[in-house]
DNA sequence: ATGCATGTGATACACATGTACCATGCGAAT
DNA sequence: ATTCGCATGGTACATGTGTATCACATGCAT
């Protein structure tokens, strides 16, 4: 019953079992039997591929990291014109679908984690919205120069509200304040108000 | 040794020793045992004073409620003019101190809990940020009517907007990713742009 | 003085948790 | 065929958790 099994298999299933509980019913929840359980395996196996249970968090939280990444990039590959990318960059953080919305919830699930242990899980994902607000600069000074935003315009600055708007917004989609489109329509109008009225999504 | 205590005294007391623990350590080092022996009481009597652990949660998430509230009227309390009004019920928010630091950080630890106990937790506070919305609407709306903003801005959407532009900030002072100041002047330049050039603190 | 409610202490109980340990089946190399 | 290492199961152990229980002291009303 046993010869060789892919070990990275086995890895993801039981991670991704631990962020599955971790979006549901929290991180306090995910209790070494229970991802056990909801990936259908033995305690004995979590233990054997991921010895500690710091190490199943960590590579769940980087497992996460990719997703998002790669949701990312997917969204990016579909946009054009410089506005459409910076549009797409804000908005596929919002929780406006199913995927954005376990992805953003299991995020909030870690942030927790990351403030009081920050030095073991910090490090692993800090610097990811150092990069994602430079990224989102070198697009807007891309527009700018594009004509598409007032060359008066800082955009270090509004960078980093957008970015945290966006943050901010999400957090109010999950706590039920607002829904997702209103989050998105409060976004766009704040988009419509940087860039220059021309073309646009 | 006994003799009609002061209640009201105690349950401050034990309560606030769990508001330091979830400062400090997270919400999920606040047991019992820990709770009592920060506020230098025997274990029997947290839960004299608190029947159950929900209920001293319950009772903690309230005062902090009300420590944001008395913080934040004694913010705007030294406001004059609307955008000062409008600059202080932001800014108040931001972990730029001590006080405003150990709040945001407080609050941090319940939120993830909101999110899983919704039903528990979340009647209690879920309404607070919309009222804190619509008066920072209302605040906007009589800027607006005094020409300090421009006629054709929508108030709601600048409202909502600056809000969660507060709170993504928040999260990132408090993840480490930039300190105070620069959020609080990330906070500025947004303000600059909404208000007209005029008076203003 | 007695009895009862209030305030406080110590401790027990049942349970969940992370981790460690022992055992077993199976493929491959010798 | 034996041996060895990988993959897996089962279970024990120490600890921490929320809560319940027993015990005792003190103040007040009778």
């Amino acid at each position: 019953m046993t010869g060789k099994v892919d070990h990275e298999k086995r890895r993801r299933q039981i991670a991704e079992a631990l962020l599955r509980i971790a979006d549901t019913e929290g991180l306090q929840s995910a209790s070494m039997r229970a991802v056990a359980t909801e990936a259908g395996v033995s305690l004995r196996l979590v233990q054997y591929y991921f010895t500690t249970k710091e190490g199943l968090l960590l590579d769940a939280f980087a497992r996460l990291g990719t997703q998002l990444q790669a949701r990312m990039q997917r969204w990016i590959g579909e946009a054009r014109a410089p506005r459409e990318v910076v549009t797409a960059i804000l908005s596929c953080i919002l929780p406006t679908d199913a995927e954005s919305r376990r992805i953003t919830r299991t995020y909030t699930a870690y942030y927790t984690l990351v403030l009081t242990d920050a030095e073991a899980i910090g490090k692993h994902g800090v610097s990811q919205p150092d990069l994602l607000e430079s990224f989102l600069v070198k697009q807007l000074r891309a527009a700018r120069e594009a004509g598409e935003i007032a060359p008066e315009r800082d955009v270090e600055m509004a960078a980093a509200g957008l970015l945290a708007m966006v943050n901010g917004l999400g957090q109010s989609v999950l706590g039920g304040q607002r829904d997702g489109e209103a989050a998105l329509a409060i976004l766009t109008h704040h988009l419509d108000e940087l860039f220059l009225p021309s073309a646009g999504g």
